[in-house]
DNA sequence: TTTCAGTCTGTGAACGTTCACAGACACTTC
DNA sequence: GAAGTGTCTGTGAACGTTCACAGACTGAAA
């Protein structure tokens, strides 16, 4: 197969020179509408596409951006949130030509070679997934001159990395609030871990709306998995038998939390109401089906990206945003 | 801060030239060991990173790969197992340096987007997730000299493109004899789309067991999705009021199946027995928990990525891999 | 007519590597 | 001691772009 073809190439075919093919394909101002023309139908005659590499070398630019899951239990993986997210976000910067490229930081190595590839300049920005409060990676991050957003407040560092995110807090209190309109008396809560936003922010949604009546004995913390889930509930039973309803910070764990109820003979929704938090496919598949709060994810997504796009671009701050929850009754509740 | 150190830094400060330090850096045979201490140590020293772009340019490698997700229908992300493949994927090319980039092929322009990117050289390979039968990225690759693999393999090309994958023929086998052996009489299945191997292959298996008892009145087709299993399920029960098994082509549309018998009042598994396939997460959230078909989904990535790799150092040809599945008896037989 | 501003084009240098080559040196082997 | 072989090192050229600059041309304003 032939050489593919360099912008000397198209240059010698449309009849013009190197720096006119290289301007037609920047879209700069000052070329002509002949010879813009003429470069158009020569890139297409020669089938030219660009070197990326070539570029690089000289703008000291990538054109792509690294997504970095943070992934210290396998349970990241089977959330359905990701998957929108990294469709989302390849979507949205595909079409500003910018390429994603996945990296995984699950111990300290993962992290250096993290820490490595950005140093290098391999990329024009990254995208914080999931994060955990006092992550290394985020403190190395400060020293490295590329654009940094998260999905999702990073503990600690709210001021730092700019991030879009749920209102997790203000979720929590809709649930919260509807199982007291709904006359439950008794309701407990399962956290998700406290070094996430999700685990702490709707813990204090929940705290928001119940004050004192919050007591530590109705509050058990989980690990966003279906068997963590269930082994707080059955927890909770223990200590708070009476308990009439229950907050789940997720709905695998919501998922988790039916079985122990069902197993310790509990009637849902008529003896515990029970409320998850994601809208996740789970929610549905689930018997009865889970009340649950809805997050805007795709919107989430979309503007983390826009986030990061308007840093490349060289703004000096961005502010980060926080997008509205929706109550989503079903059965279990 | 200070301009990125380059190679005649490093160079510099150990006291050698260029053409050394680079040899070290691609570890060439023919350095002392004195040099090679020497740079290794400047390299610390400076903080020098290699500088991919420039060395693209003279390799013609880019040192990463595309993932690309066929994604006609959003059901795809639902899927658990692109989470598993992704992550292992990113993981052991990650080993051998090599960064993984994300597209989605969703419509014909991100086909061409797809086509364009590659055929400008930008990756050294190519990783194809879930691609259906007819589809046109798959033609226009073989134009391209790029390393391909996909997992699953591609019906139709299956010749063209080297794959791993589960054996869904003998799992779909497994399921429906373990059915049978129960004293099952009746026995329904609900496929995937038959234009994907998961569907196609699937079917087959059954219908190896069953012979001509597998009628096309026990035959229903759904699209992977819960709410395609749930109504694909209602038809059956239509059709054939009298079936006492149906083994379900994916574990969300059993989840979809179940909450149609249980609408139709049918007992699960006294009066029907259903059987999923993946074993995802979804198959112990329902009720009652599934039985299943659990594929080595890690295994099949890890495959996948070896072949890749081998054709891109230079095999002129791998041949398919082929994993064993399981099956997993839970409550719902 | 001259001057100026604006538009358009071509050219040399640079980006940071790798690769092929040539040469230096140290041993063997004849 | 000459010739060969193997090890190690430095150097020039090349990879395919972009960028800054210089220069040509056009038309309007002085």
């Amino acid at each position: 197969m032939a050489k593919r073809p360099t912008i000397h190439d198209v240059a010698a075919v449309a009849g013009v020179s190197r720096g006119t093919v290289s301007r037609v394909l920047n879209d700069d101002r000052y070329v002509s509408p002949a010879a813009y023309a003429a470069v158009k139908r020569a890139i297409a005659e020669t089938g030219y596409v660009l070197n990326r590499a070539a570029r690089s070398l000289v703008t000291q630019r990538t054109g792509s951006v690294v997504m970095v899951l943070s992934e210290p239990q396998e349970r990241l993986f089977e959330d359905p949130n990701y998957s929108v997210l990294l469709r989302t976000a390849t979507r949205r910067l595909a079409e500003r030509d910018i390429s994603l490229v996945m990296m995984i930081a699950g111990n300290d190595g993962d992290r250096d070679r993290v820490v490595r590839y950005l140093r290098g300049g391999h990329a024009d920005g990254v995208f914080l997934v999931s994060t955990h409060a006092g992550d290394r990676l985020v403190d190395a991050l400060v020293d490295i001159p590329v654009a940094a957003v998260a999905q999702g407040a990073v503990i600690g560092r709210e001021n730092v990395i700019p991030y879009a995110a749920a209102d997790d807090r203000e979720g929590a209190r809709q649930m919260t609030r509807y199982l007291v309109e709904r006359g439950r008396r008794r309701i407990a809560t399962i956290t998700g871990p406290l070094d996430t936003p999700g685990g702490a922010l709707r813990l204090e949604g929940f705290a928001d709306i119940l004050g004192r009546k919050a007591s530590r004995k109705l509050i058990e913390h989980g690990d966003y998995t279906q068997l963590g889930g269930e082994s707080a509930m059955a927890r909770l039973l223990e200590r708070a038998p009476d308990l009439d309803a229950v907050f789940v910070a997720s709905d695998l764990m919501a998922a988790g939390a039916l079985a122990a109820l069902r197993a310790a003979g509990r009637r849902v929704p008529e003896d515990v109401a029970v409320g998850g938090f994601d809208d996740s496919a789970v929610a549905l598949s689930t018997h009865p089906p889970l009340t649950t709060i809805r997050q805007p994810l795709e919107r989430v997504a979309e503007e983390t990206v826009r986030l990061l796009l308007a840093l490349i671009d060289g703004a000096e701050r961005v502010e980060p945003v926080i997008l509205p929850t929706d109550l989503i009754v079903r059965e279990s509740t």
